[in-house]
DNA sequence: TTTCTATTACCCCTAAAGGGGTAGTTCTTC
DNA sequence: GAAGAACTACCCCTTTAGGGGTAATAGAAA
Protein backbone atom coordinates (compact mmCIF):
# COMPACT_ATOMS: atom_id res chain seq x y z
CA UNK A 1 0.00 0.00 0.00
CA UNK A 2 1.08 3.51 -0.93
CA UNK A 3 2.14 6.11 1.32
CA UNK A 4 -1.11 8.17 1.98
CA UNK A 5 -1.62 11.01 -0.06
CA UNK A 6 -2.18 14.74 1.34
CA UNK A 7 -5.35 16.18 1.01
CA UNK A 8 -5.71 19.57 -0.22
CA UNK A 9 -8.93 21.95 -0.45
CA UNK A 10 -8.92 25.04 -2.47
CA UNK A 11 -10.31 28.29 -1.08
CA UNK A 12 -10.53 31.08 -4.30
CA UNK A 13 -13.17 32.88 -6.09
CA UNK A 14 -11.19 32.27 -9.16
CA UNK A 15 -12.18 28.87 -10.57
CA UNK A 16 -9.59 29.43 -12.92
CA UNK A 17 -6.94 29.75 -10.47
CA UNK A 18 -8.40 27.12 -8.81
CA UNK A 19 -8.22 25.15 -11.94
CA UNK A 20 -4.46 25.82 -12.39
CA UNK A 21 -3.84 24.49 -9.22
CA UNK A 22 -5.54 21.72 -9.36
CA UNK A 23 -4.47 20.43 -12.28
CA UNK A 24 -0.36 21.22 -10.78
CA UNK A 25 -1.25 19.42 -8.10
CA UNK A 26 -2.63 16.16 -10.39
CA UNK A 27 0.74 15.89 -11.51
CA UNK A 28 1.91 14.88 -8.09
CA UNK A 29 1.94 11.74 -6.30
CA UNK A 30 1.83 12.28 -2.88
CA UNK A 31 -0.69 15.22 -2.68
CA UNK A 32 -4.18 15.50 -3.97
CA UNK A 33 -6.62 18.32 -4.23
CA UNK A 34 -10.35 16.93 -2.41
CA UNK A 35 -12.43 19.85 -2.64
CA UNK A 36 -12.86 23.66 -3.81
CA UNK A 37 -15.06 26.66 -2.43
CA UNK A 38 -15.35 29.65 -4.28
CA UNK A 39 -16.16 31.54 -1.10
CA UNK A 40 -15.61 31.87 2.35
CA UNK A 41 -18.82 30.89 3.36
CA UNK A 42 -18.95 28.04 1.11
CA UNK A 43 -15.15 26.69 2.23
CA UNK A 44 -16.99 26.98 6.38
CA UNK A 45 -19.25 24.75 5.19
CA UNK A 46 -17.20 22.54 3.33
CA UNK A 47 -15.48 21.43 6.35
CA UNK A 48 -18.32 20.28 8.04
CA UNK A 49 -17.56 17.08 5.92
CA UNK A 50 -14.08 17.21 5.37
CA UNK A 51 -11.05 16.99 6.99
CA UNK A 52 -8.05 18.16 4.69
CA UNK A 53 -4.23 18.28 5.27
CA UNK A 54 -4.08 21.40 4.29
CA UNK A 55 -6.05 24.93 3.02
CA UNK A 56 -4.79 27.01 0.70
CA UNK A 57 -6.88 30.22 1.12
CA UNK A 58 -7.33 33.38 -0.99
CA UNK A 59 -7.38 36.65 0.96
CA UNK A 60 -8.95 39.02 -1.70
CA UNK A 61 -12.33 37.31 -2.39
CA UNK A 62 -15.87 38.84 -2.64
CA UNK A 63 -18.73 38.84 0.34
CA UNK A 64 -16.37 37.19 3.64
CA UNK A 65 -12.99 38.19 3.37
CA UNK A 66 -9.90 35.67 3.59
CA UNK A 67 -8.69 37.01 7.17
CA UNK A 68 -12.19 36.33 8.33
CA UNK A 69 -12.66 33.28 6.87
CA UNK A 70 -9.69 32.40 8.23
CA UNK A 71 -10.17 33.39 11.87
CA UNK A 72 -13.86 31.39 11.67
CA UNK A 73 -12.01 28.19 10.51
CA UNK A 74 -10.03 27.95 13.64
CA UNK A 75 -12.96 29.33 15.98
CA UNK A 76 -14.29 26.02 14.06
CA UNK A 77 -11.94 23.95 15.34
CA UNK A 78 -10.45 23.34 12.18
CA UNK A 79 -7.29 21.58 12.78
CA UNK A 80 -5.67 21.54 9.07
CA UNK A 81 -2.73 23.57 7.94
CA UNK A 82 -3.79 26.74 6.53
CA UNK A 83 -1.87 28.58 3.98
CA UNK A 84 -2.88 32.39 2.79
CA UNK A 85 -2.29 32.01 -0.94
CA UNK A 86 -2.75 35.75 -2.20
CA UNK A 87 -1.96 38.86 -4.44
CA UNK A 88 -1.51 41.01 -1.43
CA UNK A 89 1.95 41.92 0.10
CA UNK A 90 0.60 44.47 2.57
CA UNK A 91 1.90 44.42 5.34
CA UNK A 92 -1.16 44.77 7.55
CA UNK A 93 -2.60 41.37 5.76
CA UNK A 94 0.47 39.27 6.59
CA UNK A 95 0.57 40.37 10.10
CA UNK A 96 -3.17 40.25 10.46
CA UNK A 97 -3.00 36.44 8.43
CA UNK A 98 -0.47 35.22 11.20
CA UNK A 99 -2.46 36.16 14.25
CA UNK A 100 -5.27 34.85 12.30
CA UNK A 101 -3.52 31.41 13.13
CA UNK A 102 -2.20 30.91 8.98
CA UNK A 103 0.99 28.39 8.58
CA UNK A 104 2.18 30.36 5.64
CA UNK A 105 1.52 33.38 3.41
CA UNK A 106 2.55 32.72 -0.29
CA UNK A 107 1.98 35.46 -3.18
CA UNK A 108 0.76 34.30 -5.90
CA UNK A 109 2.76 35.62 -8.20
CA UNK A 110 5.12 32.34 -8.01
CA UNK A 111 6.50 30.14 -9.79
CA UNK A 112 4.33 26.59 -10.23
CA UNK A 113 6.83 24.37 -9.13
CA UNK A 114 8.22 26.65 -6.32
CA UNK A 115 4.31 26.64 -5.09
CA UNK A 116 4.04 22.78 -5.49
CA UNK A 117 7.37 22.21 -3.44
CA UNK A 118 6.39 24.62 -0.63
CA UNK A 119 2.65 23.20 -0.71
CA UNK A 120 4.76 19.72 0.05
CA UNK A 121 6.68 21.70 3.02
CA UNK A 122 3.42 23.10 4.11
CA UNK A 123 1.99 19.68 4.69
CA UNK A 124 4.85 18.48 6.74
CA UNK A 125 4.24 21.06 9.13
CA UNK A 126 6.71 23.47 7.90
CA UNK A 127 5.61 27.64 8.01
CA UNK A 128 5.78 28.36 4.70
CA UNK A 129 6.99 32.09 3.26
CA UNK A 130 7.28 33.92 0.46
CA UNK A 131 10.69 35.17 0.59
CA UNK A 132 10.04 38.70 0.07
CA UNK A 133 8.04 39.34 3.03
CA UNK A 134 11.05 38.35 4.98
CA UNK A 135 12.08 42.40 5.25
CA UNK A 136 8.51 43.34 5.39
CA UNK A 137 7.61 41.07 8.48
CA UNK A 138 10.71 42.63 9.83
CA UNK A 139 9.50 45.97 9.21
CA UNK A 140 6.07 45.82 10.95
CA UNK A 141 7.56 45.14 13.82
CA UNK A 142 9.82 47.33 13.89
CA UNK A 143 7.38 50.60 12.98
CA UNK A 144 4.72 49.27 14.61
CA UNK A 145 3.95 46.45 17.44
CA UNK A 146 0.48 47.37 17.80
CA UNK A 147 -1.72 46.42 15.00
CA UNK A 148 -3.35 48.91 12.96
CA UNK A 149 -6.65 48.33 14.44
CA UNK A 150 -5.78 48.58 18.23
CA UNK A 151 -3.80 52.26 17.39
CA UNK A 152 -6.78 53.83 15.65
CA UNK A 153 -9.71 52.65 18.68
CA UNK A 154 -6.67 54.81 20.68
CA UNK A 155 -8.20 57.64 19.14
CA UNK A 156 -10.81 59.77 20.90
CA UNK A 157 -14.04 60.55 19.44
CA UNK A 158 -12.98 63.69 18.22
CA UNK A 159 -9.75 62.33 16.84
CA UNK A 160 -11.47 60.00 14.65
CA UNK A 161 -13.75 62.69 13.33
CA UNK A 162 -11.21 64.95 12.17
CA UNK A 163 -8.79 62.00 10.66
CA UNK A 164 -12.18 61.13 8.80
CA UNK A 165 -11.97 64.98 7.62
CA UNK A 166 -8.56 65.15 7.01
CA UNK A 167 -9.31 62.12 4.45
CA UNK A 168 -11.42 64.20 3.23
CA UNK A 169 -8.90 66.64 2.15
CA UNK A 170 -10.24 69.59 4.65
CA UNK A 171 -7.93 71.98 6.19
CA UNK A 172 -7.52 73.10 9.61
CA UNK A 173 -9.56 75.89 9.20
CA UNK A 174 -12.64 74.23 7.37
CA UNK A 175 -12.61 71.51 10.30
CA UNK A 176 -12.51 74.25 12.80
CA UNK A 177 -15.65 75.79 11.00
CA UNK A 178 -17.55 72.63 9.94
CA UNK A 179 -16.74 71.53 14.16
CA UNK A 180 -17.46 75.16 15.52
CA UNK A 181 -14.11 75.43 17.31
CA UNK A 182 -11.42 77.40 16.46
CA UNK A 183 -8.02 75.86 14.00
CA UNK A 184 -5.76 76.31 16.97
CA UNK A 185 -7.98 73.20 19.04
CA UNK A 186 -7.96 71.51 15.70
CA UNK A 187 -4.43 71.69 15.27
CA UNK A 188 -3.74 70.09 18.87
CA UNK A 189 -6.21 67.40 17.86
CA UNK A 190 -4.41 66.78 14.28
CA UNK A 191 -0.92 66.92 16.44
CA UNK A 192 -2.08 64.42 18.76
CA UNK A 193 -3.86 61.39 16.27
CA UNK A 194 -0.33 61.83 14.12
CA UNK A 195 1.46 61.03 17.46
CA UNK A 196 -0.73 58.36 18.17
CA UNK A 197 -0.84 56.95 14.51
CA UNK A 198 3.41 57.46 14.68
CA UNK A 199 2.46 59.48 11.52
CA UNK A 200 4.60 62.58 9.99
CA UNK A 201 1.45 64.43 8.30
CA UNK A 202 -1.70 64.70 7.44
CA UNK A 203 -0.92 63.64 3.94
CA UNK A 204 0.10 60.23 5.53
CA UNK A 205 -2.92 60.56 7.77
CA UNK A 206 -5.70 60.69 5.00
CA UNK A 207 -3.70 57.69 3.24
CA UNK A 208 -4.10 56.08 6.13
CA UNK A 209 -7.27 56.18 7.07
CA UNK A 210 -8.65 55.36 3.08
CA UNK A 211 -6.72 52.58 2.97
CA UNK A 212 -7.63 51.18 6.28
CA UNK A 213 -11.22 51.28 4.97
CA UNK A 214 -11.11 50.39 1.25
CA UNK A 215 -7.79 49.13 0.60
CA UNK B 1 -7.39 19.70 -44.03
CA UNK B 2 -8.63 20.83 -40.98
CA UNK B 3 -9.66 24.43 -39.97
CA UNK B 4 -6.61 26.43 -38.82
CA UNK B 5 -6.48 27.47 -35.03
CA UNK B 6 -6.57 30.88 -33.27
CA UNK B 7 -3.51 31.49 -32.18
CA UNK B 8 -3.70 33.07 -28.47
CA UNK B 9 -1.11 35.08 -26.43
CA UNK B 10 -1.31 35.19 -22.44
CA UNK B 11 0.06 37.97 -20.39
CA UNK B 12 -0.21 37.71 -17.19
CA UNK B 13 2.03 38.26 -14.17
CA UNK B 14 0.83 34.83 -12.46
CA UNK B 15 2.28 31.86 -13.94
CA UNK B 16 -0.45 29.68 -12.24
CA UNK B 17 -3.11 31.52 -13.93
CA UNK B 18 -1.42 31.40 -17.63
CA UNK B 19 -0.95 27.36 -16.67
CA UNK B 20 -4.98 27.11 -16.03
CA UNK B 21 -5.94 29.00 -18.77
CA UNK B 22 -3.19 27.25 -21.38
CA UNK B 23 -4.26 23.84 -19.91
CA UNK B 24 -7.87 24.70 -20.41
CA UNK B 25 -7.70 25.96 -23.85
CA UNK B 26 -5.48 22.91 -24.88
CA UNK B 27 -8.49 20.74 -24.15
CA UNK B 28 -10.03 23.09 -27.23
CA UNK B 29 -9.40 21.49 -30.86
CA UNK B 30 -10.15 25.41 -32.23
CA UNK B 31 -7.46 27.32 -30.63
CA UNK B 32 -4.05 27.23 -29.15
CA UNK B 33 -2.25 29.22 -27.44
CA UNK B 34 1.39 29.86 -29.07
CA UNK B 35 3.25 31.89 -26.59
CA UNK B 36 2.72 33.67 -22.85
CA UNK B 37 4.47 36.85 -21.27
CA UNK B 38 4.70 37.76 -17.65
CA UNK B 39 5.01 42.17 -18.29
CA UNK B 40 4.13 44.00 -20.50
CA UNK B 41 7.40 44.35 -21.64
CA UNK B 42 7.70 40.88 -22.82
CA UNK B 43 4.34 40.73 -24.30
CA UNK B 44 5.81 43.61 -26.28
CA UNK B 45 9.10 41.68 -27.52
CA UNK B 46 7.08 38.65 -28.43
CA UNK B 47 4.49 40.67 -30.65
CA UNK B 48 7.92 41.55 -32.97
CA UNK B 49 7.90 37.62 -33.53
CA UNK B 50 4.53 36.33 -33.14
CA UNK B 51 1.24 37.29 -35.12
CA UNK B 52 -1.96 35.99 -32.80
CA UNK B 53 -5.38 36.25 -33.13
CA UNK B 54 -6.18 36.91 -29.52
CA UNK B 55 -4.12 38.81 -26.70
CA UNK B 56 -5.70 38.04 -23.28
CA UNK B 57 -4.16 40.79 -21.11
CA UNK B 58 -3.91 40.78 -17.46
CA UNK B 59 -4.01 44.81 -15.96
CA UNK B 60 -2.44 44.65 -12.58
CA UNK B 61 0.62 43.87 -13.61
CA UNK B 62 4.47 44.86 -11.93
CA UNK B 63 5.91 47.31 -13.89
CA UNK B 64 4.15 48.57 -16.89
CA UNK B 65 0.77 48.32 -16.68
CA UNK B 66 -1.85 46.90 -18.40
CA UNK B 67 -3.51 50.15 -19.89
CA UNK B 68 -0.15 51.43 -21.24
CA UNK B 69 0.75 47.83 -22.83
CA UNK B 70 -2.45 47.87 -24.65
CA UNK B 71 -1.77 51.36 -25.90
CA UNK B 72 2.13 50.50 -26.67
CA UNK B 73 0.55 47.23 -28.80
CA UNK B 74 -2.14 49.25 -30.41
CA UNK B 75 0.77 51.93 -31.01
CA UNK B 76 2.94 49.32 -32.31
CA UNK B 77 0.24 48.35 -35.01
CA UNK B 78 -0.78 45.23 -33.15
CA UNK B 79 -3.32 44.28 -35.26
CA UNK B 80 -4.90 41.25 -33.16
CA UNK B 81 -8.16 41.20 -30.89
CA UNK B 82 -7.09 41.95 -27.76
CA UNK B 83 -9.36 41.23 -24.53
CA UNK B 84 -8.34 42.72 -20.72
CA UNK B 85 -8.70 40.05 -18.22
CA UNK B 86 -8.64 41.33 -14.96
CA UNK B 87 -9.82 41.44 -11.33
CA UNK B 88 -10.68 44.72 -11.39
CA UNK B 89 -14.36 46.06 -11.88
CA UNK B 90 -13.42 49.81 -11.91
CA UNK B 91 -15.04 51.59 -14.19
CA UNK B 92 -12.20 53.65 -14.77
CA UNK B 93 -10.47 50.69 -15.56
CA UNK B 94 -12.86 49.59 -17.98
CA UNK B 95 -13.59 52.83 -19.94
CA UNK B 96 -9.79 53.20 -20.20
CA UNK B 97 -9.31 49.86 -21.46
CA UNK B 98 -12.28 50.34 -24.09
CA UNK B 99 -10.65 53.89 -24.77
CA UNK B 100 -7.15 52.29 -25.53
CA UNK B 101 -8.81 49.89 -27.81
CA UNK B 102 -9.01 46.65 -25.99
CA UNK B 103 -11.96 44.00 -28.04
CA UNK B 104 -13.21 43.22 -24.42
CA UNK B 105 -12.77 42.97 -20.83
CA UNK B 106 -13.72 39.82 -18.82
CA UNK B 107 -13.58 39.52 -15.32
CA UNK B 108 -11.22 36.19 -14.05
CA UNK B 109 -13.76 35.60 -11.85
CA UNK B 110 -15.03 33.42 -14.32
CA UNK B 111 -16.39 30.01 -15.33
CA UNK B 112 -13.51 28.59 -17.03
CA UNK B 113 -16.13 27.23 -19.35
CA UNK B 114 -17.82 30.44 -19.97
CA UNK B 115 -14.19 31.73 -20.54
CA UNK B 116 -13.72 29.67 -23.34
CA UNK B 117 -16.91 30.35 -25.01
CA UNK B 118 -16.11 34.04 -24.73
CA UNK B 119 -13.01 33.66 -26.41
CA UNK B 120 -14.34 31.87 -28.94
CA UNK B 121 -16.77 34.66 -29.70
CA UNK B 122 -13.63 37.24 -29.33
CA UNK B 123 -11.59 35.45 -31.68
CA UNK B 124 -14.60 35.48 -34.62
CA UNK B 125 -14.77 39.31 -33.72
CA UNK B 126 -17.54 39.77 -31.50
CA UNK B 127 -16.80 42.24 -28.07
CA UNK B 128 -16.78 40.34 -25.11
CA UNK B 129 -17.44 41.79 -21.98
CA UNK B 130 -18.56 40.68 -18.44
CA UNK B 131 -22.21 40.50 -17.80
CA UNK B 132 -21.92 42.75 -14.34
CA UNK B 133 -20.26 45.26 -16.87
CA UNK B 134 -22.96 46.34 -18.41
CA UNK B 135 -24.58 48.41 -15.58
CA UNK B 136 -20.99 49.88 -14.53
CA UNK B 137 -20.74 50.83 -17.91
CA UNK B 138 -23.77 52.61 -17.91
CA UNK B 139 -22.86 54.39 -14.42
CA UNK B 140 -19.70 55.60 -15.59
CA UNK B 141 -21.15 57.73 -18.40
CA UNK B 142 -23.79 59.47 -16.30
CA UNK B 143 -21.69 60.19 -13.63
CA UNK B 144 -18.57 62.04 -15.10
CA UNK B 145 -18.03 62.25 -18.58
CA UNK B 146 -14.48 62.50 -18.47
CA UNK B 147 -13.58 59.72 -16.98
CA UNK B 148 -10.96 59.98 -14.06
CA UNK B 149 -8.53 58.08 -16.34
CA UNK B 150 -8.71 59.90 -18.88
CA UNK B 151 -7.39 63.19 -16.66
CA UNK B 152 -4.60 60.60 -14.98
CA UNK B 153 -3.18 60.20 -18.41
CA UNK B 154 -3.36 63.29 -19.13
CA UNK B 155 -0.55 63.86 -16.50
CA UNK B 156 3.51 63.73 -17.52
CA UNK B 157 5.54 61.24 -16.71
CA UNK B 158 6.81 63.23 -13.99
CA UNK B 159 3.55 64.13 -12.76
CA UNK B 160 2.18 60.80 -11.88
CA UNK B 161 5.96 59.80 -10.71
CA UNK B 162 5.78 62.91 -8.29
CA UNK B 163 1.82 61.91 -7.52
CA UNK B 164 2.74 58.07 -6.37
CA UNK B 165 5.13 59.77 -3.94
CA UNK B 166 2.48 62.33 -2.73
CA UNK B 167 0.33 59.04 -2.25
CA UNK B 168 3.50 57.92 -0.07
CA UNK B 169 3.67 60.93 2.13
CA UNK B 170 6.75 62.49 0.91
CA UNK B 171 7.05 66.49 1.44
CA UNK B 172 8.46 68.52 -1.86
CA UNK B 173 11.70 68.60 -0.14
CA UNK B 174 11.82 64.38 -0.06
CA UNK B 175 10.46 64.26 -3.31
CA UNK B 176 13.05 66.26 -4.78
CA UNK B 177 15.98 64.47 -3.28
CA UNK B 178 14.16 61.42 -4.49
CA UNK B 179 14.79 62.58 -8.56
CA UNK B 180 17.39 64.55 -7.95
CA UNK B 181 15.81 67.78 -8.86
CA UNK B 182 15.55 70.82 -6.47
CA UNK B 183 12.25 71.57 -4.50
CA UNK B 184 11.13 74.53 -6.05
CA UNK B 185 10.67 72.80 -9.55
CA UNK B 186 8.86 70.04 -7.56
CA UNK B 187 6.24 72.69 -6.58
CA UNK B 188 5.90 73.45 -9.90
CA UNK B 189 5.17 69.87 -10.88
CA UNK B 190 3.01 69.80 -7.73
CA UNK B 191 0.76 72.98 -8.56
CA UNK B 192 0.22 71.58 -12.52
CA UNK B 193 -1.06 67.69 -11.52
CA UNK B 194 -3.24 69.39 -9.07
CA UNK B 195 -4.57 71.93 -11.68
CA UNK B 196 -5.01 68.90 -14.22
CA UNK B 197 -6.88 67.03 -11.57
CA UNK B 198 -8.73 69.83 -10.37
CA UNK B 199 -7.53 69.35 -6.87
CA UNK B 200 -7.10 71.64 -4.21
CA UNK B 201 -4.38 70.24 -1.78
CA UNK B 202 -1.44 67.36 -1.51
CA UNK B 203 -4.21 65.97 0.46
CA UNK B 204 -7.10 65.30 -1.73
CA UNK B 205 -4.35 64.25 -3.98
CA UNK B 206 -2.93 61.26 -2.04
CA UNK B 207 -6.55 60.40 -1.12
CA UNK B 208 -7.49 60.60 -4.92
CA UNK B 209 -4.46 58.00 -5.69
CA UNK B 210 -4.89 55.77 -3.56
CA UNK B 211 -8.47 55.05 -4.19
CA UNK B 212 -7.87 55.55 -7.88
CA UNK B 213 -5.47 52.22 -7.13
CA UNK B 214 -7.69 50.36 -4.86
CA UNK B 215 -10.53 51.43 -3.94
C1' DT C 1 12.45 75.40 -39.89
C1' DT C 2 9.25 76.62 -36.47
C1' DT C 3 6.15 75.27 -32.89
C1' DC C 4 4.83 72.88 -28.94
C1' DT C 5 5.49 70.20 -24.81
C1' DA C 6 8.09 68.68 -21.03
C1' DT C 7 11.40 69.54 -17.72
C1' DT C 8 14.13 72.27 -15.16
C1' DA C 9 15.03 76.51 -12.08
C1' DC C 10 14.32 80.69 -10.15
C1' DC C 11 11.59 85.10 -8.34
C1' DC C 12 7.70 86.84 -5.64
C1' DC C 13 4.22 86.31 -2.02
C1' DT C 14 0.54 84.35 1.44
C1' DA C 15 -1.54 80.49 3.59
C1' DA C 16 -1.31 76.20 5.90
C1' DA C 17 0.82 72.86 8.70
C1' DG C 18 3.09 71.11 12.62
C1' DG C 19 5.57 70.88 17.22
C1' DG C 20 6.41 72.76 21.82
C1' DG C 21 4.35 74.89 25.80
C1' DT C 22 0.44 76.43 29.47
C1' DA C 23 -4.21 76.37 31.12
C1' DG C 24 -9.22 76.34 31.86
C1' DT C 25 -13.49 73.46 31.81
C1' DT C 26 -16.37 69.34 32.04
C1' DC C 27 -17.15 64.62 32.87
C1' DT C 28 -16.06 60.17 34.38
C1' DT C 29 -13.81 57.10 37.45
C1' DC C 30 -11.73 55.62 41.62
C1' DG D 1 -13.36 64.64 46.85
C1' DA D 2 -9.29 63.62 44.12
C1' DA D 3 -7.36 61.94 39.74
C1' DG D 4 -7.37 61.53 35.04
C1' DA D 5 -8.94 61.93 30.40
C1' DA D 6 -11.07 64.79 26.93
C1' DC D 7 -11.91 69.07 24.88
C1' DT D 8 -11.13 73.60 24.46
C1' DA D 9 -8.03 77.89 23.60
C1' DC D 10 -4.16 80.40 23.49
C1' DC D 11 1.21 81.46 23.27
C1' DC D 12 5.59 80.65 20.88
C1' DC D 13 8.16 79.25 16.79
C1' DT D 14 9.86 76.98 12.09
C1' DT D 15 8.80 74.44 8.12
C1' DT D 16 5.87 73.18 4.34
C1' DA D 17 2.61 74.09 0.85
C1' DG D 18 0.62 76.49 -2.88
C1' DG D 19 -0.19 80.06 -6.51
C1' DG D 20 1.50 83.70 -9.60
C1' DG D 21 5.17 84.97 -12.68
C1' DT D 22 9.55 84.44 -16.11
C1' DA D 23 12.84 81.68 -18.59
C1' DA D 24 16.31 78.33 -20.35
C1' DT D 25 16.87 73.83 -22.48
C1' DA D 26 15.94 69.55 -24.95
C1' DG D 27 13.15 66.81 -27.82
C1' DA D 28 9.17 65.75 -30.55
C1' DA D 29 5.82 67.10 -33.83
C1' DA D 30 3.99 69.85 -37.57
Amino acid sequence: MSVEKSKIILVDDHPLLRKGIQQLVALEDDMTVIAEAGSGEQALKLLEDEDPDLILLDLNMKGMDGIDTLKAMRDQGVVARIVVFTVSDDSNDVVSALKGGADGYLLKDMDPDDLIARLREACSGKMVLSESLTELLAMSYRVDNQSADDVYTSLTRREKEILKMIADGLSNKMIGRQLDIVEATVKVHVKNLLKKLSLRSRVEAAVWMVKRKNG
